[in-house]
DNA sequence: TAGGCCATCTGGTCCT
DNA sequence: AGGACCAGATGGCCTA
């Protein structure tokens, strides 16, 4: 959300480029080169322009793929059960919660077809005097209406 | 002010 | 060559 026009800290002379995997060993007996070169000869500052485009590409499908991971969070938040509004769960506890209350689902299923095999843990469902379900998921309890809501 | 959370940038690695 | 994924670094914002 902030203004970062990319003024990369570290574009200098530092080439990453030339790491391992570039095949620059020397004592390896090279193949012999072939007369064509595989790529279009580029002068330095066009290899730098180059760098920078795709490294501009790159950050921007990378901002791309993080807010697309942040919407299948913010999906995952509608599906859980509500919290007072104000409290907003973190990512962390929005998986961490998930977990939780996945477990307790399954639990409560479980018990529902005649299963019974509990054993404490991440909870499991409780029938209210209404018919609705209590849910002990984590330190919270949830409250599942005969229709599914909260 | 310290600490938590978050967005973004960046370089490395793997895959197509 | 280029894209996807990942983890580390960095800086901003907010709250106790």
């Amino acid at each position: 959300m902030t203004h970062m026009t990319s003024l990369p800290p570290s574009i200098t002379t530092t080439d990453s480029c030339s790491s391992a995997g570039d095949g620059g060993s020397p004592d390896i007996p090279r193949r012999k080169r072939s007369s064509k070169p595989r790529t279009r000869a580029r002068s330095p500052t066009q290899l730098v322009r180059l760098r920078r485009l795709r490294r501009a590409k790159a950050n921007d499908r990378e901002r791309n793929r993080m807010h697309m991971l942040n919407h299948a969070l913010e999906k995952l938040r509608t599906v859980l059960p509500a919290f007072p509004e104000e409290t907003r769960l973190t990512k962390i506890e929005t998986l961490r919660f998930a977990n939780s209350y996945i477990v307790a689902l399954a639990r409560t299923l479980e018990s529902a077809g005649g299963g019974g095999g509990d054993d404490g843990g991440a909870g499991g469902g409780v029938r209210d005097a209404d018919g609705s379900v209590l849910l002990a998921v984590g330190n919270v309890t949830v409250r599942l209406g005969r229709d599914g809501n909260t």
